[in-house]
This record gives structure tokens, sequence and C-alpha cells, in this order.
DNA sequence: ACCATATTTGTACTATCGTCCAAATAATCC
DNA sequence: GGATTATTTGGACGATAGTACAAATATGGT
């Protein structure tokens, strides 16, 4: 080996796929600039033009590399889930069909999985537009089958009330990814917000009791809150 | 009135701040540029920068103005739920109490507590690190007074793991501000992500029920997931 | 070995970024 | 009303942004 420089990558746009998705997901889109994506795949900043003409179009083949295995896993295991015989263990299986694609990607590498559903999160926070179309396209289609999957196993439940449920669920499960030290902070060390294994049972244990919890409507009557917060203006 | 460019702003400073947090809150800290909000705030760049020196300057006074009044209705109504008698009763109020003021800042105009709250959401998501000192310093607190509120109503469920599920909460709260019109897609329009009246109702019910959900370690023996996601490399 | 193609490199361009500063203007106090 | 202070203005600075492009180099087929 002559220098360090000299080692030569056998597929540059494998690499600066992976170094913009890391940085990504870790910095945000905007933070990140095509320069320090391309140092940190070792590549030259008018090589991540040429093989993507864009920041925005880098950005799009990363969703194009993941939506694809991830929604395929997802509908599988959906489709095992709606299998189980016992009500209560079904809807378990879908919410942990709903969840373990998030964590786990099926054929990346080790953290894969956490490392785009984490770009997700960030993507959707700062409003990306030209990501905003691919969400509503790709992801909503697979969000109707949970809750619809959901609803047949919670017939006595409106489906609005299952929307909002399931959106609660993708709101923790992005947030969890997100600022995982907080957990072990609040928990003074008891809990480890990184374990993806026992993140995926608390989620799913929370949600499952979430999703069965009885509806707005019915009930005992509830007493309209002190404030009247209105109507939210955007 | 002369001209529309005559009319003098009888306090820049606060229509900078409020320009800034509408403009943070909607499009995240590093998409936003000094420029934009003096133009939206109707005044000059060098303004910006003569009342709070830096950009990061900006950001932090934004959080000091609002993180007092929040956390101090919070305490209040916090301190007002321990007082409720029955136990469900009291464990909805402090969840209540947690997600009331998210939605309606004390003093602020409509929407203000709203845009705050939106506003934490990106910066948590963005990674900001400006914000994360604050966040540990000033939330941190309020959030170990609320998991001691709900772990005394429900002393038999592990600390551990009313963190893990009020942290799910949080993650529901921003999650659904940041992005409300996705329930309102996914609900066929039958709800309406930006109603936060109903929001907070919504909220409330599936994180009581999600509270009071068995701990992970009694009940029925769980199967151990078949993928095993083992660790989160970070 | 040679050619055609694919890729990488280095550099340059324009635009915009955050910040600074001196001059102009408004507000305040004696 | 004049002096003093506070604020606003417009322009400038260097740094860095995304992107483009010609030259250099690597690759693969024949």
């Amino acid at each position: 080996m002559k220098a360090a420089a000299s080692t030569r990558k056998p597929n540059m746009r494998e690499a600066i796929l992976a170094a913009a998705e890391e940085l990504f997901s870790t910095y945000g889109f905007n933070a990140v600039s095509v320069r320090d994506i391309a140092q940190a795949a070792g590549a030259n900043p008018g090589s991540v033009t040429y093989h993507f003409r864009t920041k925005d179009g880098l950005l799009l083949e990363i969703y194009r590399r993941h939506c694809g295995p991830m929604n395929r896993r997802r509908s599988e295991l959906l489709a095992a889930a709606r299998r189980v015989r016992d009500l209560q263990d079904r809807l378990e299986a879908i919410v942990r069909a709903y969840v373990l694609p998030a964590f786990t990607s099926g054929s990346d590498l080790a953290g894969g999985g956490t490392r785009f559903t984490r770009l997700r999160a960030i993507m959707s926070a700062e409003g990306n537009e030209v990501v905003r179309k691919i969400i509503a396209q790709t992801f909503d289609d697979t969000s109707h089958a949970f809750i619809d999957a959901i609803h047949e196993s919670l017939p006595h439940i409106p489906r609005t009330d299952l929307v909002w449920r399931s959106h609660f669920l993708l709101g923790a499960l992005y947030y969890t990814l997100v600022t995982p030290e907080r957990v072990s902070r609040l928990s003074r060390g008891s809990a480890d917000g990184t374990d993806a294994g026992h993140a995926i049972e608390e989620l799913v244990r929370a949600t499952v009791a979430a999703l069965q919890a009885a509806p707005l409507d019915e009930g005992a009557p509830r007493k309209i809150p002190a404030a009247n917060p209105g109507r939210v203006v955007t």
C-alpha cells in the first residue's frame, strides 16, 4: 500500500449514497453540503454532480433505494399478521409489522433501516418539498393498508380515531430514532434509548394499548377542557 | 397614511422575533436566512445583528422568551392535576397538563404555543447544538416532574416504562404539530389535523391508555421477535 | 494496443450565507 | 434645542453554497 489516498473505491456511487444517507439522517438536509458528503465518501465534489446531477437528486435516489424493499417487507409482515387467529395477538402482530421494518432494513447493512427512518423523520420535520410528494405517494398506501388491517381487528372503533392513533405511533417512532439519548437521560440510565429491540417492544406495547382505548365519542362523556385552544392557524 | 413603507414599527425587536419564530418553526433553522427573517419583519438585515448579535443568539432569545411562561403554566396545571381525587381522572388530568401548554401559550397571541412547540420539534429533529443544552436544562426538570406524578398514579408500573411512554407522547405531540395535514389526508377528510382541540383529546385518550398498559416484564411472557435488530450503532 | 466510454479531478462561476461597520436617522434627556 | 444615546440603514467583507465544465484518468471491449 503506497498511501491512504491511493486506495480505490470499488463503487464510488454507493459510497456517496451511504455517506449522504448518514450525514442527512444525522444533521438534516440543509445542514449538510455536497462537499461534506464528497469528503465523507472520499470522493470529489464533482463526482456527486456527475452521478446525481443535483443535491435533490441525491436525496431522491436515497429514497428510491429504500422505499421498495421496506414497503415490500412491510406488506409481507402485514400479510402474515393478518393470518394470526387470536384477535389480540393479531393486533399486536400488525403493529409489529409496521414498526419492525423501520428499525431493520431487509438487505442493507447494520443500522440501515434505522438510518433511513431517521432520515424520513428529519425530512418530515424540515418540511422538505422534494420529499413530500414521495411520502404521500409511496407511504400513504402502506399506511392505509395498516389502518385497514387495524380496523378489522378493532371494528368497533371509528376509523378516524385509528388514523390519529397510528399517526401518534409514527410520531413516537420517529422521535425515538431522532433523540434516543433523551430516554437514557430521563430514565437515569435504567433504560437505553439506542436499544432498538427494547424500543420496539415498548412501542408495540404502548401502541396496542392506545389503539384499544375507547374512542372519544362513546364512553363516559368527558368535561370540555378549561382552556379553549380553538383552531390552529396555519 | 403616506406610503406602506413609511409605517414605522413600534417595536422592531419584537417583529423580528415573531418573524423568526414563524419561519424557523415552518422551514427549520438552517433553511431560513437572516435576510429572510429581516424581510418578513420589514426590517433591515443589519437590525437583526444589532439586536441579537448572531443567528444563534436570535434562536436563543426565542427560547428564553417562551420557556419560562410555558413551564410555569405546566407547573400550575400539574399541581392542580395532582389534587384530583379519582386516580383515573387524575392520570388524565396530568397528561392534559403536559399537553395543553404545548398547544396554547399563556401570554402570546393565537397559535403562539403551537408555533413554539413546532419549533422545538424541528430543532430536536435537526439536532441543533445550541438548543440541545437548553432542552436538557429547561425541559428535563419538567419532564421528571410529570413522570413522577404519573408514577404516583401508576405505582405498579416501573418508571422505565413510564419514561418510554411519555417519550412516545412527546414524539406524537411533535409529529402532530409538524405534519397535521397527514391526518387529514389519511382520514380522507373525516378528521382535521389542524384542529388543536380535537388533537389534544385524541392524544390524551391514547396516551392514558398507553400509560396504563401492562409493563413489559409482567403479563404473559412474549415471544422474542423473529428478526434480531440488535443494537443501533450511533 | 487501441479506441470508445465511463468516471474522476480540479477549478471556476454565480449566488447567497452570517456578520460587520460607518453613516444616517430617530428617540431621549437636560 | 442641542447633546447624547439608541436604532436603522445600506453596503461591504470573506466564506461557503450548488452546480457546471473541460481536462485528466480509468475502464472495458475487440
